[in-house]
DNA sequence: CTGAAAGCGCTAACAA
DNA sequence: TTGTTAGCGCTTTCAG
C-alpha cells in the first residue's frame, strides 16, 4: 500500500509546478491555465488517486469545511437524531462534515464546547437543543458564525429555527373542529417549556371559553402521567368529545385510560396530539393523528442558513418557524 | 475582540522561544525545562487565553484528535443515538472529537465516506450499523485503524463489537422458566438478520421440543404485524402461557391482541421481549420486561478499542459480545 | 537548560 | 500562461 500522494507528486507526474496543480484542481486562477496543461494535471491526479490533504489546506485557507454541532444531549433523545441527519445532509451537500460535541445538558459546558470547536477551526457552529427552549449563549460563541437549532436566542443577534407550535396546534385542532367537535379538552404537562405554553394558548383560542374547564395539567409529559390525567378528564359526567394531548407519550397513556373506561376510539372519543413519534403515533391503535416536529427540516435549514451567513457575513440574522405538518391517521371522528 | 493569540505571542510575552512554549505546554522535552521558565510560560499562556491551533498541530504531528464515525443511517434510528453518545463520551474523555458521516444505508457510499474522513486526517474510524449485521469493508478502510460497531466483519481482521443476543435471550427466557412456564411461544420476524436467528435459536434450546409448534413468524418486526401474529398465537386452544417477542414493537402489538381477547397481563399471559426501547417498554402497561440492547456500552467500547489499537498498532484485533442486561418490569407472573 | 530553524502539505502573491 | 516563493501555526530535531 503506497503512501498517499502529495500535490508535489502530481506536479512531478504532470511536469508542472505545485501551484499549477493547485489552480487547476481548485478551478482558481481564472482563464490563465492552458487547456492542455489542465488536462495533463487532471490526468496525473486521477491516476495517482490524489486527494488534497484538508488539514494542510485548512491551515493555509483557514477554512476546514467542518461545521461544529453542539448538542445538549442531542444524541440521547430518540427523535432529535433527525436534526443531526438534516444538518448532516445539508453539510454534506456543501462538502462539509459535522464535528460533534455534546454538553450533556450542562449549560456551563457549552462555552467549553465552543472552545474545543474553535480550536479545531470549524467554519461555523450549530447549537442544538433537544427541546424547544430559550438559550443564553456564551459570548465566546460570537467569534464564529453560528445558528441556533430548535431554540431561540435570549438576546437576539443570531439566526435560529424552532417549530411553529402555534401553526401545528391550529392544524391539529382544526382536524377536530372541522368534524364538529366543540368540547375539546387539553391534556398537558406542568413543565415550563415554550411548547407547553404555545400549544395551550392555541387550544385556548380555538377551543373557546366553553372548553375552559376541560384543561388538565399533570406533572410531566410521560405516559403514566398522561394516563392518570386522562382518567380524570374522561370520568367526568360532562366528558369531552375530543382531546388534544400535549404529546404522543401522553396520548399513549390516554389510549389506555380510554380502553379501561370502555371508550372506543375514535367513535366515543377523538384524539389528536403533537410530536408524531414514529415509535408511537403509527403504532397505536387506532393510528394517532399528530402534528410532526420538523426535526429534519430544522436541521437542514440551520446549516443552510449557517452557510449563507458564512458567505455573506453582513447579512441580517434570520429566525424561522418551521411548519409542523399533521400526520393524519385514524384517531378522529365526528362527535357521537 | 482581539484575534486568537498564537504560540509566538505567548513566547514573546514569556520572553522565551516558541519551542520552549511548545515543550512546556505539551509536557514534552523531559526535565530540560527550568521550573521558573515553565511557570512563566504557563502564566503567559493563561493570561493571553492561548489555545493551540489544532489544524496547525495536526499538520505537523499528523494526528488530529478526531475520530471518524461512519453510520449507515445511524442518526435515523431512535435508539441508535445511544451508540453515538457512547462513542462521543469515550472520545471526549481522551480529548478527541467525533467527525460524523452517514452513508444513508448505501453500502457503496462507505468507501466514499472513508475517503472523506481520511482526507481530513481522522486518527481512526468507527463504522457503525444500526442493526446488528455482517459487513463487507472496502479495502480503503484498512489504511486507517478502524473498528466495527454493532456488526461483525465479513472477513475478519478488524475489531468489532455486537450485542450478546444469545446471552440476552437466555436471561429473558429464564425470567419465564424460573416462574415455571413451560409453554413459551416465540413471536418473531421473517427478516433475515442475525438477531432474529440468534434469538430464535436460543428460544428453541431453552423452550424445548414441547414448544416447537409455538413459533410464529410475521413479515416484519412492526407493531401491526406483531398484533396479527399474536392474535393467531393467542387464539389457539392450547394457548401458550408466556411469549418471548422478538422486539418491543412486536410486543406492543401483542399487548393489544391480548387486551382484545380479554387476556390480562401478566396473570393470563406473561411477556418478555428484546430491545428495551425507552419509548415503549416502560410506557406499556404493565411495564414490559425486556433485554436491553447495550448501545451506549458498545459505542464506548468501540472507541476505547480504537484508541487502544492506535496506541499499540501491533495488537490482535478483538471482538466483543456486549452483555444485554434485562430490564425487569411487570409483564411476568407464574402460569395460571 | 534553551533557541534557531526546518518542515508538515497546501495556496496565493508575485515574478517571469 | 506558468513557476518561485513565502507563509498558515505548530512541533521537533539539532546546536549551543
Amino acid at each position: 500500500m503506497a503512501k498517499r500522494p502529495r500535490i508535489a507528486d502530481v506536479a512531478a507526474a504532470a511536469g508542472v509546478s505545485t501551484a499549477t496543480v493547485s489552480m487547476v484542481l481548485n478551478g482558481t486562477g481564472g482563464r490563465r491555465i492552458g487547456a492542455e496543461t489542465s488536462h495533463r494535471v487532471r490526468q496525473a491526479a486521477e491516476s495517482l488517486g490524489y486527494r488534497p490533504n484538508s488539514v494542510a489546506r485548512g491551515l493555509r485557507t483557514r477554512r476546514t469545511q467542518m461545521i461544529g454541532f453542539i448538542g445538549d444531549d442531542v444524541a440521547t433523545t430518540p427523535f432529535a437524531g433527525q436534526m443531526i441527519r438534516g444538518a448532516h445532509d445539508a453539510a454534506k451537500d456543501a462538502g462539509h462534515l459535522l464535528l460533534m460535541t455534546d454538553t450533556g445538558g450542562d449549560p456551563g459546558e457549552i462555552a467549553e464546547a465552543v472552545e474545543a470547536l474553535q480550536q479545531r477551526q470549524t467554519d461555523g457552529l450549530v447549537i442544538a437543543t433537544m427541546y424547544h427552549q430559550v438559550v443564553e449563549l456564551p459570548e465566546s460563541a460570537a467569534a464564529l458564525p453560528h445558528v441556533l437549532l430548535n431554540s431561540r436566542p435570549a438576546r437576539g443577534g443570531c439566526s435560529w429555527t424552532a417549530p411553529d407550535e402555534k401553526g401545528g396546534s391550529e392544524a391539529v385542532l382544526s382536524e377536530l373542529t372541522a368534524l364538529g367537535h366543540t368540547r375539546i379538552a387539553h391534556l398537558t404537562t406542568a413543565e415550563d417549556v415554550p411548547a407547553k405554553h404555545l400549544r395551550a394558548e392555541t387550544w385556548r383560542d380555538l377551543a373557546g371559553p366553553e372548553a375552559a374547564d376541560l384543561y388538565r395539567e399533570v406533572p410531566s409529559a410521560s405516559t403514566p402521567h398522561g394516563y392518570a390525567g386522562a382518567l380524570e378528564l374522561l370520568r367526568r359526567a360532562d366528558r369531552p368529545t375530543a382531546v388534544f394531548c400535549f404529546n404522543d407519550r401522553m396520548a399513549m397513556g390516554l389510549y389506555r385510560a380510554a380502553a379501561e373506561l370502555g371508550l372506543s376510539l375514535p367513535d366515543d372519543l377523538s384524539v389528536v396530539s403533537y410530536d408524531d413519534q414514529e415509535l408511537i403515533a403509527p403504532a397505536l391503535h387506532p393510528g394517532l393523528t399528530s402534528a410532526a416536529l420538523p426535526h429534519y427540516d430544522m436541521g437542514r435549514w440551520a446549516v443552510e442558513e449557517l452557510l449563507r451567513r458564512m458567505s455573506e457575513p453582513g447579512a441580517e440574522p434570520a429566525g424561522r418557524l418551521m411548519p409542523c405538518p399533521v400526520a393524519r391517521r385514524d384517531s378522529t371522528a365526528p362527535p357521537a
